[in-house]
DNA sequence: AAGATGAATTCTGTATACAGAATACTTATG
DNA sequence: CATAAGTATTCTGTATACAGAATTCATCTT
């Protein structure tokens, strides 16, 4: 933010974008797997996807290297990479993550006061009202667009960082395990309605309800009788 | 948990260690980074580290992108990988985290009722004591390990691997920003005792106060006159 | 002598090559 | 006809090769 004279500016600013072809393929692989191309359980065989994407098997190598990390994709010794399957007590264990991380982000997006960041989150939160008037439109992606929102906004990179590497947010929807979202946009509304006004703590609850309530959804579909606390302590 | 009759059982019985190249060179290189034999800022020549490890530089490539994901490493476009300099800043954001998600870990590893797990722990805690009697021994790895495994003991796998991943616990140390060896050793007594004891909430309590601790201290440093609540709701 | 210009070198990003494990296929064998 | 053994093929894991960007070094200009 502030300035620095001596630095040598012009390395910044004829630097045009460049992008390497690893991120772009990790970025792919990835979409595809998010939306299901490469559906859970598939082999992802090198050579047949690399030439799929046009690119050769190095830079697939990295990328598939960064989704074994996000747990997207298992690397079998010797046999290959597979897309990873998730089940529901896997689900669970993300939203225990989630219900922890994120009040926390949203109360600090309350607080940061960057008025650019808020608007854009209540505009999250509209486009995702919208598109829930369609009642057979696929909601992931603004769902993810509306929580990264939070989560950058937050001004912790480590928080938006694992809210990015393990955003299996969309995998949830995908199981079916979610909640209408009509009841979604009303609970994204307020949210955004309470970072937009700085309420802190009001962002932060309305986000541990939002998040507790489809913990508690797929909770409930994976055992009736867990002894889990509807709402711990931490 | 349960038995597959149908699966075939020899596939893994048979199956020998193999261990890539690729994840063995991750982990060399996330020790060197992290007892500091590559300090922060260092550049990453790939070609003196590939050989210096004995390996060629496909492996390493794959190493560096896990690294890069886990915020060790950083990439910048066609001029190279770098060791990430961590500052104060940042390392509150790691407490941050870290204050949500371990104490809910304590408190799950002492719901699980696993008692090889729970004796770990309390070995751990032993071990971190025995070395801390030594005015200059290295904390980093005896703390990690303890940390580490009650996470693993939560039984929350993603948990776990967000631990491993950005464990920056070990550089919050280089920094020289902890408190004493013998107080933290007296705090992970009683955290390991509370988790062999089944005492969640005990675990839950002093694993929130032993990182809150350690945040607050690094806040101090980081300037003194935040206005973060030392002890905030979620 | 300071700065600019251009050649030489280093190093990244990516493609290709190759050895051996895993798998599929084919042929023998009871 | 079912099973086993042997062979061919595929695919992973890793090394090597190569184009071009970034950097360094030497030379030239004013």
């Amino acid at each position: 933010m502030t300035s620095t004279p001596a630095a040598p500016i012009l390395r910044i600013v004829y630097k045009i974008h460049y992008r390497a072809i690893g991120n772009q393929v990790y970025t792919l692989v990835k979409r595809m797997i998010l939306v299901g191309e490469l559906e859970p359980g598939r082999k992802l065989v090198q050579d047949e996807l690399a030439e799929r994407l046009g690119v050769s098997r190095t830079p697939l190598l990295s990328a598939l290297s960064k989704l074994e990390k996000e747990m997207l994709v298992q690397n079998v010794a010797r046999r290959g990479m597979f897309v990873r399957r998730f089940d529901a007590e896997e689900l669970v264990q993300v939203y225990e993550v989630r219900l922890r991380l994120e009040p926390y982000a949203a109360r600090q997006a309350a607080r940061v006061r960057d008025d650019a960041a808020a608007e854009a989150i209540v505009q999250r939160a509209r486009d995702y009202t919208d598109l829930a008037a369609d009642p057979n439109a696929d909601m992931r992606e603004a769902d993810y667009e509306f929580h990264m929102h939070i989560m950058r906004a937050s001004g912790n990179d480590l928080v938006f960082n694992i809210g990015s590497s393990y955003n299996i947010i969309a995998v949830a929807n995908t199981l079916g395990l979610m909640k209408t979202p009509a009841e979604s946009a009303r609970e994204h509304t307020a949210i955004a309605k309470a970072i937009l006004a700085r309420n802190e703590i009001g962002a932060m609850r309305h986000m541990f309800r939002h998040i507790d309530q489809a913990r508690c959804r797929i909770l409930a579909k994976v055992e009736a009788g867990t002894d889990q606390a509807a709402t711990p302590e931490y």
